[in-house]
DNA sequence: TAACGAAACGTTATAAAATAACGCGCATGT
DNA sequence: ACATGCGCGTTATTTTATAACGTTTCGTTA
């Protein structure tokens, strides 16, 4: 993400949790900050190890409490098979997003499908299942790593 | 699972290893045995816990390296949200499969449901993504936890 | 059948991911 | 001011997963 798209993003969240009466501190701010400035999801450690610029001596409660509160807000997503976090790309929508992980460059991008997020709907439905959350993750190769070499 | 259906997947387990000129060693056999027998899905530390009924000394590769067989095979599934590993229940199949995941009882149940596989595929292929896994778990609550407390 | 090479396994150690538990301090409203 | 709850620091521990290296087992081929 640009500059510019992290501070919207951080503005974006500052509204979302005024509206929530939620607080938005420095620390969950940094860590929504570091995932959005990175271009490839970011385990626990590794955002640890980049906070250490911002604050003094992060241990793991520190992050994974910034990480709870950060998802629960749904202003960040886990990558449940990289066990890695990114920023969320959407924060204002549904929350049913869907991510192509491309285990080549690492690379990964997120979707908000409409026919995925209805068959879906729909599977669960039929099972009678009451969905809260769900964990889409493609693994694969993106189009830039595949590159030519498929039809 | 039943004791029948459990030694119809071990047969068609060797049947197929058998074709593959893979082979499915004792321990191999065990882990696919403990898991179909589980009725919840199990980490691999439960796993190496039941283990230690019918091999001397488990220790962790033990158990790792059992389930990397059986993974690359088709005969067990990962549940990344929950660090778990269940038995395969349609070995044939394409594995493509989608798991309800109840987070009340923490029952497990595996779909294959064709429009979610399609609308995947396509949603995949939209973006020039080549799919090698698709990893679906649907986390909410079952028809029976839910049980007449919603429409 | 003896020798070989690959695959499977035993074992010890360690890395990586996540949480428990406890107390302190600060912001918020009464 | 005071009480309450939330956020946070800190230490320790648990849970999940892998590295590394030597030995054994198995199937193949000479």
């Amino acid at each position: 993400m640009t500059e510019q798209e992290i501070a919207a993003v951080l503005e974006r969240a500052e509204h979302l949790c005024r509206g929530r009466g939620a607080r938005l501190t420095q620390q969950r701010r940094t860590v929504l900050r570091l995932l959005c400035a990175s271009d490839k999801p970011l385990s626990a450690y590794e955002l640890l190890d980049r906070m250490r610029g911002c604050i003094k001596n992060p241990a793991p409660p520190t992050v994974y409490r910034a990480l709870d509160f950060l998802l629960e807000h749904g202003l960040v997503h886990k990558l449940e098979s990289l066990h890695a976090f990114v920023g969320c790309a959407h924060p204002e929508h549904t929350h049913a997003g869907q991510f192509l992980i491309c285990s080549d460059c690492g690379d990964v991008s997120e979707l908000e499908d409409s026919a995925v997020a209805k068959s879906l709907q729909a599977a669960g439905k039929a099972a009678g299942f009451r969905m809260t959350r769900p964990v889409v993750e493609l693994i694969g190769t993106c189009a830039h790593c595949d590159g030519g070499k498929q039809t």
